[in-house]
DNA sequence: AATAGTTGGTTCCTATTTGGAACTTATAGT
DNA sequence: ACTATAAGTTCCAAATAGGAACCAACTATT
């Protein structure tokens, strides 16, 4: 199977991976979140070549994570901004960056540090259940299959 | 730049992604947590190539998510199983799939429901912040840089 | 008026990686 | 002796990435 079929898969994961999982789009998605907007920021911030961030920003368009939007006309100018879908991928981000703060930091520690304005603390994110307002663990989920798809997702073990 | 320099940037999620951001890794991740072990399961559930495939347990378990055990000697035969440090992913494996069955669901809904035990309702994950309790959005967060790399990372805006 | 700079790409070529299939190694079962 | 199993490795072509140059449509500077 090649990686540009995934989407077709009854796999939410999947599906997502598809818009956002190839190389370097999460880390175009991290500076759309610090505000970047722009190709050529972008490019610099990144280091990516200049195609390859075409096709990803493109991807990401068509995808709805990202709106291409004209900031000038004469010369026609656009810029890249998150849509309320690609808004809602921010606790990816986090808990992506946190897990680098914990475990690959290095001598200096984290490059950035990400405070909870309303306590004042350093943010120690960690999943919390938006029905009762519990703390999730891993242990804590069940996970059921949707009949539709019976027996070709899950593992019987 | 390379990709496969990205682990050399001052930013801990260019650091995860350099062990986990590669092109089908996350859905090798995906079914590491439902259980799955051995090479051909892999091979046969993802569809990926078996060089690929080999590739990304290698770094996986060099990376330290993934722990290589053998499981019978004669023939000595090994299987991949999370590590600690590979299970704190878990969160991001939830939101992934989370933001996907909310937009990208097909006709009959997502292909998996997450239910939380503790409280029997399917899971809708939330960011939450560990110290003080209260659920955390992206406009809660306030971002510092270590004084170490001042000026290379954040955006002045 | 001519030249240089800015922005957001595209084009070209080479080098690396992927997809697909066959092959290997070590052993167990029939 | 033959077949099956498990976990890879090897081979080749096809696709993708890296790097650099180029382009279009302006604006600013000399």
């Amino acid at each position: 199977m090649r990686w540009q079929d995934i989407d077709q898969q009854p796999c939410s994961l999947a599906r997502t991976l598809a818009i956002i999982g190839d190389n370097w789009t999460l880390l175009v998605l991290r500076d759309c979140f610090m505000g970047v907007r722009r190709f050529d920021d972008f490019q610099q911030r990144l280091g990516v070549t200049r195609h390859v961030l075409s096709d990803r920003l493109r991807k990401l368009t068509e995808g709805g994570v990202l709106d291409k939007v004209a900031y000038q006309e004469r010369p026609l100018r656009h810029e890249y901004r998150l849509t309320a879908m690609g808004k809602e991928l921010y606790p990816v981000i986090v808990h992506l960056a946190q897990w680098g703060d914990k475990h690959l930091a290095g001598e200096h520690g984290a490059p950035l540090i990400r405070y909870h304005r309303q306590c004042g603390e350093p943010l120690e994110a960690q999943l919390q259940c938006s029905h009762c307002g519990d703390t999730v663990k891993p242990t804590d989920i069940r996970v059921e299959e949707n009949p539709h798809w019976a027996g070709q997702i899950l593992v019987n073990s």
